[in-house]
DNA sequence: CAGTTGAATGGTATGCATACCACTCAGTCA
DNA sequence: TGACTGAGTGGTATGCATACCATTCAACTG
């Protein structure tokens, strides 16, 4: 029964319907539409006919006419369940509006080189008509000029989990320096006095803004002994070990992520430190990953699906009311 | 420096493009794609231009063209690691091939309710017109019927993980019988005598196949005893509790599911047996949400990646040369 | 010089849904 | 009866890149 009509595409246009309805185009759309005057028995049969040749209007159609395709670019790399969870959040709410996500990313996550792959990922965005673009600004310092290419197109921006300067995109992530200041407060309620931050790179918003918070909230305390190692990600380990062998060593230690707070746990145990009672660590992010570590990592909760909700909400708020002028909006998760 | 032209969308076509030059619309189409002799000076012109007003070629009227959108759906829930990392390889093969994925997905994860949201979700691809799709079958007996509706349209479908009975797609997963059989070789060269398996939901292909490898491991074994819990994902703990409390309790559990080693190891702890030593647990998954786990859980890493990609793979196959009669292809990775 | 190449261009149809216009025909009112 | 309404329908343009055909004009061949 491979009634299959002729078109080229072999799929049921709205003109096949027309035609075994022996009516025009026109009245075919109107009456699946519903969007004229139509006879009700005409309606009754287009309607019968659509459903028994399968129809499905197309979107590509309507994305070419009406210049918008209903769909958004996430450049958010899988690597972590953070992530993860922020495109989850993101396509909930874009799903919800009538958006589809179309994922695009460099590979190697955060960090990877910019300039060759994350450009033509851009691009091919830009050729696939996505309303907007949501995205992860990489490790390496942004060459922001090509999002300006982006937005020069009048396609709106967001940025997730860092700011980046000097673009006109919008932001949506988590109160860092909030989410550092918390931590402080927290350590000194418990008594410490020797304190100790392993921040990460320190051209990332996220990072500097941690650790603003928290060294603001130390800052109105007397008797507070404090050392910061600024270091890499991965280099946390060694950071935290030359940390931990000073005589006057911290006996709480803030992570400027979930990842070095493990890496702290590993130099505590090579030191014969013991997590809990000799040294307390706090991390950042509530990743499942570190989930089971032993004893249980104190953490701040960034909220990431909401992070990714948001970020969709604000990105619909632009394509619903195209204020092109208005400045950038940053929408913050308060963390904990 | 607004020099927009008029055109409704406000970005720049290929006609702009021609017009700003002085020649023809095919010119310049021509002269961009390349298909044909242009004089040295106008495609010098023409390509000069197209650079400045930021020309990018619309991939959505080449699809409407040629009736192939080079994009796919996945419907693949970021539930959890494992997931994420599938989808991560699918997109990494797709996007080397020009192929876009578009994901679409029930919110809640596999398990949540098929006939109302799934299906939409289906429809809003097919609408999309991608040019197949890869899913992962929810938990939920699996109501095909609208999986055929998608295959009727010529459209190739993957799933990934389970296999499906009674539906022409293909499939790209573990092999899980032969992970069981891996698991049950390794227990007894470890001198297991007494031996227990906690396995998932009874009409999951995933949990029958392990379970059915495990078994047919011992079954050439004497001296062997056996005992089996049939449960839900989330009744692991319960199970692991009675099966540990009896008296002839067995030395090493398998559990079918990361998930439920440690729910096992939960079970353990509550009965004051020491993982490691009094029970051995072997898991099923290799997830990063459970590598923090200790003692640190002996697994089967199912290469995630690999799946993706190796569903990716299987569909490009099917796009790249469209002989429909051709039996589902099975594609599994090699566990451990 | 008629005729044949072939490079370089333009013209037009294609796909598909929809916006806008025009038309027919019944019924209504002055 | 002529002018009007409005429901129901068809015609055609729209967007944009490209496939295919037709044309021009130069440089050749015989």
């Amino acid at each position: 029964m491979a009634g299959r009509t002729s078109n080229p595409t072999g799929r049921p246009s709205i003109r096949q319907i027309a035609e075994a309805c022996g009516v025009s185009q026109m009245t075919a759309s109107r009456a699946l539409s519903g969007s004229g005057p139509v006879a009700e028995a005409t309606r009754k049969k287009v309607l019968e006919v659509a459903v028994r040749l399968n129809y499905r209007p197309n979107r590509l159609v309507r994305a070419v006419l009406g210049g918008r395709s209903h769909t958004v670019g996430l450049m958010i790399p899988i690597g972590s369940w953070f992530l993860a969870e922020v495109i989850r959040g993101a396509h909930d709410t874009l799903a919800e509006a009538g958006y589809l996500p179309i994922l695009h990313f460099n590979g190697d996550g955060p960090g990877a080189n910019h300039d060759a792959g994350e450009l033509e990922y851009l691009h091919r965005l830009v050729e696939q008509r996505v309303d907007g673009i949501i995205f992860v600004p990489s490790d390496a310092s942004i060459p922001d000029h090509y999002l300006r290419e982006v937005w020069d197109r009048g396609l709106p921006l967001v940025s997730i989990d860092r700011k980046i300067p000097r673009t006109r995109a919008d932001f949506s992530g988590t109160d860092d320096e909030l989410g550092g200041s918390l931590v402080g407060r927290h350590l000194l309620s418990l008594g410490h006095r020797r304190l100790g931050h392993i921040s990460g790179e320190p051209w990332i918003s996220t990072y500097l803004d941690r650790r603003r918070g928290f060294e603001s909230e130390l800052a109105g305390n007397p008797g507070i002994s404090y050392c910061l190692a600024d270091c890499r990600k991965s280099d946390a380990f060694a950071a935290a070990k030359g940390m931990l062998a000073r005589s006057d060593r911290p006996t709480a230690i803030f992570a400027a992520s979930d990842k070095m707070a493990a890496g702290v746990y590993a130099a505590a145990e090579e030191l014969g430190l013991a997590v809990g009672s000799d040294l307390s660590v706090v991390g950042f992010a509530d990743l499942q990953e570190f989930a089971h570590l032993r004893p249980r990592l104190t953490t701040v909760n960034q909220h990431p699906t909401t992070i990714g909700s948001n970020a969709a909400r604000l990105l619909l708020d632009r394509l619903q009311s195209p204020q092109r002028s208005s400045e950038p909006v940053e929408l913050c998760t308060v963390p904990q």
